[in-house]
DNA sequence: CGATTAATGCACTTCCATTGCATTGATGTC
DNA sequence: GACATCAATGCAATGGAAGTGCATTAATCG
């Protein structure tokens, strides 16, 4: 059995051949990916199993969404350990303005906000927009 | 001549019925409006001017998009002296939870966010979901 | 007033999310 | 192993919203 297929039945989800293929892609990709994009990748997929493997992931705290502002959610997989449903996983995402890419930077978490008085927060949502390292160097 | 009137034009905007209306509401409305929400003010309009009408107000810097992670955008009059096209302006936006609105809140800005080097920063967004105050209160 | 440009309204297209339903595949039981 | 059951899949269809082309109407300028 691979790495793949134990990590998927530990998160209690049955890990099918096109649950596996995504996750891979997911993994072996480096940015967040649209639907649209994992799409492509699968000549034979169809767009529905595609969706609702995605749902399933998310509701398994096997990946998360990033609103990157561009309308079209993307995805990536969740830190080890990050229990997403709990929004312990406050990491801030940067989005380059040329490559369009969207990746995940885990390591710079998100600061307090202070808020007024009344409001309570539950979850931070932080995009930075700019250039990414490989598009820098252009 | 309207105090809108006269912000319109002095913003290089004609000062049309539509935008006036538009211009009206949003600054009545303390929230943050999608053009679905919009639309639904006025029985008579087309959606195509006001999708338009958004996007002149956008252009020449007198709303701002808002991406609270629902996928659609909200539009936000621009605080006075926030020149949106330079990115001065960057405030954090609240998305309650239960009440599902959307609001600037222009006076808590946008901490120094520290980057990987290599990375460059255009444009933040921080959107803090959570419960505003009207909704804390049941 | 007439000409020019801007704004509007309508029709249409496209894209993506989402759902219903029938089918296929896997799992567990006897 | 055969069968019942439930999960996953694939297809078709719907719906919401963004966006575009074009003709019409309104405003502005000479």
């Amino acid at each position: 059995m691979s790495e793949i297929e134990i990590f998927l039945i530990a998160k209690k989800v049955r890990p099918t051949a096109m649950r596996i293929l995504v996750f891979r892609s997911l993994a072996n990709k480096r940015a967040a990916m649209t639907l649209s994009e994992l799409e492509a990748l699968f000549e034979k997929s169809d767009r529905t199993t595609l969706y609702r493997t995605i749902k399933t992931f998310e509701e398994y705290g096997i990946v998360h969404p990033i609103h990157d502002g561009n309308g079209i959610p993307k995805y990536a997989l969740c830190e080890e350990g990050c229990d997403c449903a709990a929004h312990n996983d406050l990491h801030l995402h940067f989005h380059c303005n040329q490559c369009e890419e969207t990746v995940c930077l885990t390591d710079h978490k998100i600061p307090q906000i202070n808020l007024p008085r009344g409001y309570t927060t539950e979850d931070v949502n932080l995009i930075v927009n700019g250039k990414c390292v490989k598009c820098s160097s252009d």
